[in-house]
DNA sequence: GTGACTATTGACTATCTGTCAATAGAGGAG
DNA sequence: CTCCTCTATTGACAGATAGTCAATAGTCAC
């Protein structure tokens, strides 16, 4: 009879409490389903403050998926310096492991965040330029020439990846071995038929 | 002062132009803009029509939808009996023309489409499932040894081809021979890295 | 304790989806 | 040609959810 009591935070902790509950919520939500009703009721607090803090519905979208985006590229990102096939392969392994680890985030992430806002869009984009970039610069590393077609290419692979990993990390018993194996396999091929 | 009286159309008729109109605006909205409220004053209608024929805002985007992926699918299939590999070269060449001659449809179909609904999502799904079916055909038909594995791959390839599609033959000048042979050797590529 | 700053609320508006009984166009029977 | 019936079509209504804003109440500094 008291935990509904008006409890005032510094902006930051109340910040970092929604936007954490949002993310949390796209574990077995679709992003969707992560109206400002739902939201403000799971943190105990009136939906005008959610507006207070972000401004729109897309704001608090924008938000929790740059954080849960930013917690995947934190996750994948190359521990070390290794040679460029040794950091691919790294990288891989990490990618596997943290689809296997956040299934509903990951999965919310590149599918259910194609939807809506184009701004919304864009954050999830983002990260596909990002692992795009990774790529890239381990065969830039490793002698093969730039071009357009390159980055289309594997651009596009990462779409492939991104696929392969819903359909065998998701859904199937597959190895994580064997699937990070294929997309080394699929990558260097994609890279080879650039000519 | 006559055209906004009431006129009655056969059912068939009705359905049909409001699905038509519904697609084309798919050329230069995204599906998401497509609202109850927004095609019936296209069509000089009332929103409860559009409830009448369709019965919600997602049965809406549903038949429109799948009106669109339908003609896409009609457009890129492929015309008489080719060997294997002559016919991958004709769905490609297809399907490349299809985007260059529909961009705003393909893309909403591809990308917007990924939205809201789980059924409307289905919908989009099922047009990946056949294209990637016609493309595990000219493999198993040539003697690839069917595996889950070859089917994972080729399914997300079909993600790597509309990436592709997307990057060059909405957004540069690149040639419609050069696009379609890369895809072909992409594709090929990929195939081989499945072991 | 008291005051000031601002985090938080709740009541209000706007927009859009969805429901349904009432209405009117169009074709057929006479 | 007229009326009658069937149903395509409407408009008024209800419900949900986004967004606005002036009023309120924690909390910290003094």
């Amino acid at each position: 009879m008291e935990a509904d009591r008006r409890t005032r935070l510094a902006p930051d902790e109340r910040r970092a409490q929604l936007v954490a509950l949002g993310v949390a919520s796209l574990a077995d939500r679709p992003l969707e389903a992560l109206t400002i009703e739902y939201l403000s009721a799971q943190a105990g607090v009136s939906r005008g403050l959610l507006f207070y803090y972000f401004g729109s519905k897309q704001g608090l979208h924008r938000e929790v998926v740059s954080t849960a985006r930013d917690s995947m590229l934190h996750a994948t990102e190359p521990a070390g310096h290794f040679p460029p096939l040794s950091r691919l392969h790294d990288t891989l392994t990490r990618i596997v492991q943290f689809v296997r680890d956040h299934r509903g985030t990951f999965f919310s992430l590149v599918r259910g965040a194609a939807s809506g806002d184009r701004e919304v869009r864009e954050v999830v984009e983002q990260a596909r330029a990002v692992q795009a970039e990774r790529v890239i610069a381990v065969f830039l590393e490793m002698g093969v020439a730039d071009s357009e077609m390159l980055r289309i290419a594997l651009r596009a692979w990462v779409a492939f990846a991104e696929q392969t990993l819903v359909d065998s990390a998701l859904n199937t018993e597959m190895s994580s071995e064997e699937i990070v194996s294929f997309l080394e396999r699929s990558v260097k091929a994609v890279t080879q038929a650039v000519r």
